[in-house]
DNA sequence: GTTAGCACTCGTGCTTCGAGAGTGCTAACA
DNA sequence: TGTTAGCACTCTCGAAGCACGAGTGCTAAC
């Protein structure tokens, strides 16, 4: 987009405003605005110009301008500041985060939490496993006559448990021969491989006919099916009634709706690179089509990737989120490779150059 | 309360038709209903009776009548018919419950959602151990030269584990050394007596000058502390906007916003005995004293204590939905017994003598 | 004790109207 | 040629006024 420099200042004046108050802004104020000293007739000449290049347009003949979602476009991708987190902000990011290093699904719900307060926009996170995990080894554990427990370490470094009660009483010395059985034919073995043949090839060659090989198969396939599923949390929905799209009743419903939904949240756009904005019309889901989404990816070590993400109206302060997000999504990629938060985000921060900006 | 004949029915009339129609319900609408073969004026006679009572009321001089907390709450302590449950709806809720039973946490979220598509209210599912939950078993598990994983097994009969990666290499030898020791000093002890002392004292009796042993502690602590949490999940909140009150987004707002605190959910009134109904202004909490609260225990099996409860405006269906939540509660307490939902729900089912009821 | 009739009250939805904000256009100016 | 001041015009928004309808309370008759 070829834009004079005045124009470009004056777009962006418009979006800064607009996003600030929710209302059309007129030529009045962004003359009154430091760093350009014309009168509000020339803005008013400009601005016509600038809704005739479809970057602006008018509610209606005599309200002030309002940026399009191809106003925003340009926005973000040519006029936006890299806005720049003050020392208090990245300190609560990494205290959030620093403060407790549990289970994915803890870990992503505090995530997603933090990133809605700290954006005022409702949040989600999301994990999926990319397909393929396998098991690398295998443990049973005799507690008492007829309980034991199966501890299965899985590729992508995590371990799982079960804890097995049986109507019947076991040896040690079952177990211990089950588990030689269970290392040498069940890891390293994708999902789809564990057919009932194999199952069935395991009993026959542990001499098992109380079923207890049955079960243990059964564990481990349930556990390598569940970890393809992908889990999803939304977080901060009711921060959506702060902004004044949203004050319609049915439309905030049908949003929140749609965002409550996991198999909708989970199609929502995910980025190429670090980082992807879609505004408004640009989303395919009809519900979104007057909202934005801005979502950042994040490693979650070998087998996973996530996504975090926030939505909002496409009057959204762009540049303020995406650096926050962005910055949560780096401590959570180095949290859950199992690095000190802080520290890895104080110097991943501290290197980055960016510019100062007002407000 | 004591009531006649008439007034009782009166009350119920009006009462079913508010929670049909959310419009305050005039004379002549009830006395056409079947069942009263008086004419308006009498009805009117007696409305103004309940209204003195302090059962109804009007929004306004020239409204009909609505129901007050108190006739809601004489409504559900002597009114309320048994609503009995459709085949169709035992055989969802029971298909539902019964397709998977996995983790605590997700049987939550899933028994939530439920209760929510069930009741189109919004629904809230809660677990909270007893605290005092000890370990009962100990293990640790060499992978690999410094790779080991700690299976601990808790009073409550759940297992946990954590993969513990060290920047130096451990001996098998070492950690049956260490297992025994632990199985020896930490098994049965509440968290609150597993102090540093305690700790320096094993660490002293193994000659660990490395640090596994504080290690492995603070995973033990941790985790007692952990299962002292209570986990909360909420879904459906978008349900709230099906009904007119809460039109007004500030009031959603809110009370959604409420409803997201997890802190605040915790605190909701819990049944003495295995359900309660808490009616707008019986709420303590600020942002209910216009809804209802009804909720419902399940037991989680040895040391856990769940909740299962749904919000929605005074003007609720209590019959319908009381009968399902306390069927939904059942179901998982059955599920989480270890029991088969399905066959578990049908007889206590069948054995409830229930009333027929219209609509 | 019940019913019919009637005057009365009050919320709701509609229309009207004026104020205010912001524009586009024209004409003057540098 | 670009900028500015001035002015008529347009459109939204809120307030005020009004008619309608639903529902009541009361009284008098049954």
């Amino acid at each position: 987009m070829d834009l004079g420099e005045r124009k470009k200042k004056i777009l962006r004046a418009v979006i800064d405003q607009y996003v600030d108050t929710a209302e059309p802004v007129g030529s009045k104020s962004i003359a009154s605005d430091v760093g350009l000293s014309v009168s509000s007739a020339t803005i008013r000449n400009e601005m016509a110009e600038l809704e005739s290049m479809g970057l602006l347009e008018q509610p209606h003949t005599s309200a002030g301008r309002v940026p399009t979602p191809l106003g925003y476009r340009v926005y973000v991708n040519e006029l936006m500041h890299q806005h720049k987190l003050s020392l208090a902000e990245t300190d609560t990011i990494n205290r959030a985060l620093k403060s407790r290093m549990q289970q994915l699904d803890q870990i992503l719900a505090d995530a997603g939490r933090l990133t809605s307060q700290l954006t005022s926009y409702p949040a989600y996170a999301l994990a999926a496993a990319a397909a393929g995990a396998t098991v690398t080894r295998f443990d049973l554990i005799l507690v008492d006559q007829n309980t034991f427990i199966i501890v299965v370490m899985l590729s992508n470094k995590t371990v799982k448990n079960k804890l097995v009660t049986l109507p019947f009483s076991v040896e040690q010395a079952t177990l211990v021969k089950l588990s030689t059985l269970f290392n040498a034919s069940f890891t390293n073995m994708p999902e789809e491989q564990i057919t009932p043949s194999l199952i069935s090839a395991t009993e026959r060659a542990s001499g098992d006919t109380t079923g207890i090989v049955a079960v243990i198969a059964g564990f481990i396939i349930e556990l390598l099916s569940s970890l393809k599923l992908q889990q999803t949390h939304l977080t901060g929905a009711s921060n959506l009634f702060e902004y004044p799209e949203y004050r319609d009743v049915d439309k905030a419903q049908r949003l929140l709706r749609y965002l409550s939904d996991e198999n909708e949240l989970a199609k929502l756009p995910a980025p190429d690179g670090n980082m992807k904005i879609t505004i408004g019309p640009e989303n395919l889901a009809q519900e979104l089509k007057d909202s934005s989404v801005i979502v950042a990816r994040y490693d979650a070590g070998d087998d996973l990737q996530g996504l975090i993400g926030v939505v909002g109206p496409t009057r959204m302060d762009y540049s303020k989120v995406a650096a926050r997000l962005s910055y949560i999504a780096q401590g959570l990629s180095h949290l859950l490779a199992g690095g000190d938060a802080q520290t890895a985000l104080l110097t991943e921060n501290t290197d980055t150059s960016q510019k100062k900006r007002r407000k």
